[in-house]
DNA sequence: CGCAGTCTTGAGACAGATCAACTCACGTGG
DNA sequence: CCACGTGAGTTGATCTGTCTCAAGACTGCG
């Protein structure tokens, strides 16, 4: 966390600058929202700290997260809201109020640079900038979209379908990968999968096992993982043919050049 | 539809205007937005016409319905992704996309009337009045953090929970009762319910059995039903003590003044 | 009054959770 | 550099909760 940081910090301010619409006269808005932006870097493991004062808005200019909701009282499993990667603005919401859960965090999955922005405040500046407002309210009512989708689909699909649908949507975020072969490196443990899909730890992996044995994936050391046909996995998933769901988790990617 | 169309569309888009935010000046937007606002009375069992062409943001002035996802080919179970009531303000989406699921549709559970907006449309005009575009952005995100949590104990909490979650939700929202008891007639099936919950028919009505036999909960017909405790039905749902969530739908109420 | 559809109740099957070993990967210290 | 230990991951046996299939009872409508 010690020298690189600052560096990393401009790059993650930049990064996010980058990301921003290109409104006409969008440059000294942005200039104002980069001002409020707080540039930090979270080291593997370690968690932004819950205030929770306040709403925040949160861009992820490298590196990856788990959004995660602790139960305030008992503690058995907390659940996994959503993984966060490179290019994703995510609203971390303080309190979820008086639900039997506790507040959200952000923890990080490996080292990540992010930028923090006070919701109030990135908002007021916003409003300067209808362009840059609404870009936040399109991606949020997206994100809404995916969040209900998602919700449709965990109501009622199999263990093998979730992970399927998982490691289709894990292909998608972190190669671009939606057919053919692709392998890539899992950020999270087999607990945060669990976590995330609602599945316990012990079905995660027994259903790895099956798709291990059907020849549709094969896994070396802890967290590598290489799939042999993501079509496939995407029909086992439940998912039509193409697919762009993006179900574990992105409420409001931000990468409207890409 | 026939008759009463008009003076019942009059009412909606008058409570529509009520329950805008009272920025300053914001009386010709809301001329405006009033202008491309489309009234229409749907009958109970009616649908919306599902144009796949244009997301829609629609205000229920007056009765109850529910937004569900029909699965495109197959044809088992639709999901229902909420239920909505007089004050809400819900955007329908057009075509999921490229999921298994096929569009999303609003079907009246009583007579309803409903103000209907073109999306794009609104935001256009709501952009001229910053405080319009935040409020709705506000609602949104709002929507995004009840579905999140939602979502989250869908994964993880069993039909006597939900169940329980599902009847402290419905008072609350159906007669603003958050504690002791209250009495209220459910505007939807056993099936609508178990569909918005991920359960079956029967499980739900194996469950009411048990909360019945517990004291909890009477029934009277098909859909009366009054609960003795709504804070122990709370407690069961695992909720923490106070209450708010709106866990059964709602994304996006819209009643600033209230 | 009778029919159709909704709701309730029961018995059996199955998916996933739970409990309990066991194995292996990876980081540490000798 | 390699043995070692800890915690992650795998595998197995069993158990519980919910779905499924199948009658039956009731509501509310024509």
């Amino acid at each position: 966390m010690a020298t690189l940081s600052t560096s990393f910090g401009h790059d993650s301010m930049a990064a996010f600058r980058d990301a921003l619409p290109v409104g006409t006269g969008a440059a000294p808005t942005a200039d104002r929202l980069c001002a409020i932006g707080d540039c930090l870097h979270l080291a593997k493991g370690e968690q932004l700290a819950p205030d929770a004062r306040e709403d925040r808005l949160v861009y992820v200019a490298g590196g990856s997260a788990k959004l995660v909701a602790q139960p305030v009282s008992d503690s058995p499993a907390c659940q996994v809201l959503a993984f966060h990667f490179a290019g994703d603005m995510i609203s971390v919401l303080r309190q979820s109020g008086n639900d039997a859960w506790g507040d959200f965090r952000l923890v990080a999955l490996t080292d990540c640079g992010l930028v923090v922005f006070p919701a109030e405040r990135f908002l007021d500046l916003a409003q300067n900038d209808p362009a840059v407002l609404r870009s936040v309210l399109a991606r949020s009512l997206q994100a809404l979209h995916r969040s209900r989708t998602r919700m449709m689909q965990m109501g009622h699909k199999s263990a093998g379908a979730r992970i399927a649908d998982f490691l289709v949507s894990m292909a998608e975020r972190l190669t671009g990968c939606t057919t053919g072969a692709c392998a890539f490196a899992l950020p999270m443990s087999r607990r945060d999968i669990g976590d995330s899909l609602g599945l316990t730890i012990e079905t995660v992996s027994r259903q790895l096992t099956e798709l291990r044995e059907a020849g549709l994936v094969e896994t070396e050391g802890r967290s590598n993982i290489s799939l042999s046909d993501v079509a496939a996995l995407a029909r086992l998933a439940g998912r039509a043919a193409g697919n762009a769901g993006s179900p574990a988790g992105s409420q409001s990617g931000m990468t409207p050049k890409s």
